[in-house]
DNA sequence: AAGTTCCGAGTTTTT
DNA sequence: CTCGGAACTT
């Protein structure tokens, strides 16, 4: 097999449908020879299409064997993808190529080299949900105050330090913090190791560390893989920058896709100045730039290149398109927040009335508190919607708990999985027991599995008797499903534990859906092929289902509006889009405007959002809107304002009242809420501070605030009660 | 040990 | 407002 693609296949190839269906621009990058490649592919330039005929060209032209190509990518579905294309241009499943996400080859070196990477055989991957409760639990046992370092803090330093490299070794100390959080770093790793968890950030770390440290294994996959593929490279962050340096040595070609305009992924440790990096780190290197765009109307276009043009320090692309100008923009100001959701709902019916599909229309907002208010007025209007993002299959508390207990028949010393079901259901097993076994397990440095087996020694009669109840449990358990097949097994452990009758018994729909998820679980395991027949099904199961957060395909069917944040947004498209909360302080947010690199990633986020639109698109906001219980006015967004005002048209729905709007100074008014005294833009006089422009409002009545930009004294925010402001 | 109430915080998220 | 966790009660 491996000998016949190498040789005869260079002359026998027909590669017409390999470069046929590209432009200029994709077929140089399609065809590149010699050195590395960098692709600067704008929104919807063809990049994928760009990479799958790229492995095309590789393997049939160039005559490289599929086991020397590694493909990466940072979501599976973009995996799952790009195999399936690959697949699709081929005609024969590339098996032994290596495509996946970085987190995924990742955990298969390390499974295939556990003993050389430290870990234990049998390691659990364990989300975040998990590393929070180690974190947690760590605390304790170091007697730390959760109220002065806030366990997510630390979560979050752990992982931050861990996608920069670096060790609690490494850590420098020159704070109280730093050095606080050195520690916890410290005990939290010291225990993972202990249990045998990894978290995502190790993977990569420990896969890295791997080679590092065996330059016999390096040498080994140095050979192997000739050419490298790394997409969404403006995302990659400094370990995995480092994993694929590593791996590439001089020897293999890299070739590297990306987008700068579109990296919003900075806030988690992505290092935009990687693309950077690259030229200098891999030269010789040639840059592509797919730079037409076959996604969206002119008109749409033009919008997206003005926001983004507000940008400096970009490596400059300028797109373009053959397409017609198509629609104008549309800019709704609503009321509220009500009255603009209600105002989506009621576009979206006139999409579906003129016979388009729901599933053409994308609702896309900046955070996920706002799809509350959108989810109703869908609801009221009967318009099926599905939402992205938010609790995953896999994520959910009912399947954690499933999980734990599959987790525990196949590591018993998997004590975070302890942790989490020794008492689910309640089984009289509570905090107090828990702790006298989790003493006992520091004391001999043994798992809490082996001292439950001593219950009888350490722990008061009854409670004694709990902890055998549950450890016989998990051993009939693990007895009884010894032959069964995956799915029976989940079932088996489902009904076994008691888990069902638990979650049945909660009040509310919210037992119902618990339990409806337990079934969807069983079939789950029942629809899942495993990668390695040779090997147990189980454990495979649980790595699959820890590094594919598992989105639902159940009620994919359905043809329904999709709703999702701007960033789970990234990578898709929609013939109708609606940008909600355009709005100042919430997109760009709040927390983002007084840092200039975290207002660029603000705006490159609009970018990306725009650019999901291929035929319409729709901007609103809200002039008033409750955030956190209470009323406030935000000004239209300043990413509006970039976009030339004839490609924006100020849209109102027919029963609407005329009203003071948007794009210039505005008083509003609410419904039910006081209106600001003040229109947005409007110069006031103060008393101390001088004249000033009013740029915003918060709140209402004895709390209203609001804010002032003074001539003299810059912004400043001032209760309006006392502030005793003249319009002037 | 289990259930209830209160308090406070509150971008974005894949793996 | 709405969720999650801590403190409190039964």
């Amino acid at each position: 097999m491996r000998g016949q693609l190498n040789k005869p296949f260079l002359c026998l190839m027909d590669i017409t449908p390999i470069i046929d269906p590209l432009n200029s621009a994709q077929r140089q990058a399609v065809t590149h020879s010699d050195g590395n490649l960098l692709v600067l592919a704008g929104a919807g330039s063809g990049k994928t299409r760009v990479l799958v005929h790229r492995i095309a060209w590789l393997s049939q032209v160039e005559g490289l064997a599929p086991h020397q190509i590694l493909a990466v990518t940072f979501t599976n579905k973009a995996a799952r993808e790009m195999r399936e294309r690959v697949y699709q241009l081929l005609g024969q499943a590339p098996r032994s190529m290596w495509v996946g996400t970085f987190h995924g080859l990742a955990h298969r070196l390390l499974k295939m080299h556990w003993r050389d990477a430290g870990l234990s055989e049998n390691f659990q991957v364990m989300d975040a949900d998990d590393q929070l409760r180690v974190i947690k639990r760590v605390y304790a046992n170091l007697g730390l105050d959760t109220d002065r370092w806030p366990p997510r803090q630390a979560q979050w330093f752990i992982n931050a330090q861990k996608d920069e490299g670096l060790r609690p070794r490494h850590v420098q100390v020159d704070d109280l913090f730093t050095g606080t959080m050195r520690q916890v770093y410290e005990a939290y790793e010291s225990h993972c190791q202990q249990v045998g968890v990894v978290d995502f950030a190790e993977l990569l770390l420990r896969a890295h560390e791997l080679w590092l440290n065996h330059p016999d294994l390096l040498a080994h996959y140095r050979q192997r893989f000739r050419h490298l593929l790394v997409d969404e490279f403006q995302d990659t962050n400094a370990i995995q920058y480092a994993w694929l340096r590593m791996l590439a040595g001089d020897e293999a070609r890299v070739t590297a896709v990306g987008d700068d305009d579109q990296s919003i992924y900075g806030w988690r440790g992505a290092r935009i100045e990687n693309i950077h990096q690259f030229g200098q780190d891999f030269s010789p290197v040639e840059t592509v730039k797919l730079e037409q765009n076959y996604r969206s109307t002119a008109t749409i276009l033009q919008a997206a290149n003005a926001v983004i043009a507000q940008n400096n320090a970009r490596l400059g692309k300028d797109l373009w398109t053959q397409s017609e100008d198509g629609d104008v923009i549309s800019l709704y100001a609503g009321f509220n927040e009500l009255d603009e959701a209600r105002f989506v709902a009621t576009r979206i019916q006139g999409w579906v009335e003129a016979g388009h599909a729901r599933g053409e229309v994308a609702v896309l907002y900046r955070s996920n508190a706002q799809s509350r208010v959108l989810e109703e007025a869908l609801l009221r209007q009967q318009i099926p919607y599905r939402i992205y993002g938010g609790h995953r299959f896999y994520e959910r508390a009912e399947i954690k708990n499933a999980l734990a207990y599959l987790r525990l028949l196949v590591n018993r010393h998997d004590d975070t999985a302890i942790e989490r079901v020794i008492n689910v259901p309640t089984r009289g097993i509570g905090e107090k027991t828990l702790q006298r076994l989790r003493e006992s397990a520091r004391e001999h440095n043994e798992s809490l599995w082996h001292v439950a087996q001593y219950a009888q020694d350490i722990l008061p009669g009854r409670a004694a008797n709990a902890v055998q109840g549950f450890v016989a449990m998990i051993d009939t358990l693990a007895q009884t499903t010894g032959d069964f097949d995956l799915w029976q097994t989940a079932e088996q452990v489902i009904g076994g534990t008691g888990l069902l009758d638990f979650h049945a018994r909660e009040k509310g729909e919210r037992g119902q859906t618990r339990v409806e998820n337990l079934a969807e679980l069983v079939n789950a395991c029942r629809a899942y092929i495993p990668e390695d027949e040779a090997q147990p099904v189980l454990p495979q199961f649980l790595d699959a289902a820890a590094l594919d957060g598992g989105e639902r395909q159940a009620d994919a069917d359905e043809d329904a509006v999709q709703m999702m944040t701007l960033h789970s947004a990234k990578g898709l498209e929609f013939p109708l889009v609606f940008m909600v909360g355009v709005e100042e302080n919430l997109f760009p947010h709040k927390m983002s405007v007084e840092e200039p690199g975290r207002l660029e990633e603000e705006r490159r986020l609009c970018y990306v959002g725009i650019t999901r639109a291929m035929q319409k698109l729709y901007l609103t906001f809200a002039e008033s809107r409750q955030l956190h219980g209470v009323e406030s006015y935000n000004p239209v967004s300043r990413f509006v304002r970039d976009i030339p005002s004839h490609l924006i048209e100020e849209v109102r729905l027919a029963s609407s009242v005329s009203r003071p709007t948007s794009m210039g100074a505005t008083g509003v008014s609410a419904q039910g809420g006081e209106p600001p005294p003040f229109g947005l833009g409007q110069r006031v006089l103060h008393g101390v501070f001088g004249e000033g422009v009013v740029l915003n409002f918060e709140g209402s009545g004895p709390h209203a605030r609001v804010q002032v930009n003074f001539d003299a004294e810059g912004a400043k925010w001032l209760v309006l009660q006392y502030a005793k402001l003249q319009p002037v």
